[in-house]
DNA sequence: ACCTGAACACCGTTCAAGT
DNA sequence: ACCTGAACACCGTTCAAGT
């Protein structure tokens, strides 16, 4: 048997990823299988193993793309804000939204983890900085004279305090009992920290 | 074969436990199976289901111990302080701090996921409540005359902040790159959301 | 009653063989 | 060069059979 020809290399690893994350957007990422993926693109099993390296290599790969999918959502959202803190409290919405419509697909962003002693891939840790720096950017202008170790520090709180709400919202094992929205947890951070933190230079 | 009896239930129970736990701590959530287990204690996969519905049941089990050691380290930690805002701060020092130590425990408290329909065991939401309890109660504390819904919500977004503190900087994929530690982040998340939430009664 | 181990249905990965 | 599908080593779970 072989030779299909069907698609290009290239089409092929389209179609992978997109059958890989429309199983994930239905089960979850434990419901992602190299053999689910081929079935749903008309394959057989050893053909994903002539464009992706493992199943690994396959997931950080549909991971990279959801990255760029929600640093998308929160480049718009903070276009034209007339404030920092505007824009701010405007990134926090566009997270928490992002995480609540695609949960499964967010949720694939931290529970993937890498094999023991692998490290992870160039590409990927740029696409989490250039998120982490639109934070770091609007609080910049917020507090201009303030050093940027205080900036640096005070983004990765408060980037840090918005996932953590969503993570714990997100999983029912954890929510704690009485019934906020994630939204109205985030307001308060968020307030109540840029509070603090332009209250005392 | 069979009729060993070396063990009772519940020793067999908890030696079962106990592999677990090693397993985890040694090679993570993903390193843990069955087999391993029953490997490990010297029995064969069947016995396992004597004891535990199935591998989920034995995990949230283990998770649940784990949670138990998690709430010893917070309430000693939090005793004897002298002001409510030290044993907040020492709350978050303590929840770090075993995060840090019991890393690949700790994770696997978040990691595991129940499969589709199934919903979270009471003991466990039990035992969440009743860490969550003990934030809510020192901040109650630090500030009498607010509404008990102002507490809890404070109550849920210093505890979240915290916690995605913990996971951004254990997941070493999205650890953000200017290097501070996980407790110096916590520290500026307490100060400046504390000072906000004083501040603005 | 306790425990085994074969059996089943899955899984990721490799690779000789076919076109 | 492309693709298949058998093979291997794992996995969770069940259950007839043995003591």
């Amino acid at each position: 048997m072989g030779r299909r020809n069907e698609h290009t290399r290239e089409e092929l690893r389209e179609i992978s990823l997109q059958a890989a994350e429309q199983l994930v957007a239905a089960h979850g990422l434990a419901g992602l299988s190299t053999r689910k993926v081929v079935a749903s693109i008309g394959y057989t099993v050893g053909s994903l193993y002539m464009v992706f390296r493992n199943l690994d290599d396959l997931i950080v790969q549909m991971n990279e793309r959801t990255l760029d999918a929600l640093y998308g959502k929160l480049a718009t959202a903070v276009a034209n804000r007339p404030s920092p803190v505007a824009a701010i409290q405007a990134l926090a919405q566009a997270y928490l939204s992002f995480a609540l419509v695609e949960t499964n697909r967010w949720l694939a962003l931290y529970e993937h983890r890498l094999p023991e002693g692998q490290t992870v891939t160039d590409p990927f840790t740029e696409k989490v900085a250039r998120m982490f720096e639109l934070v770091q950017h609007h609080l910049a202008l917020l507090c201009p004279q303030r050093p940027a170790a205080d900036i640096a520090l005070a983004a990765r709180a408060l980037w840090s305090g918005i996932h953590g709400i969503c993570v714990l919202s997100l999983d029912r094992k954890l929510e704690s009992v009485g019934g906020r929205s994630m939204q109205e947890v985030a307001g308060s951070l968020l307030d109540n920290y840029l509070a603090g933190f332009v209250g005392r230079n």
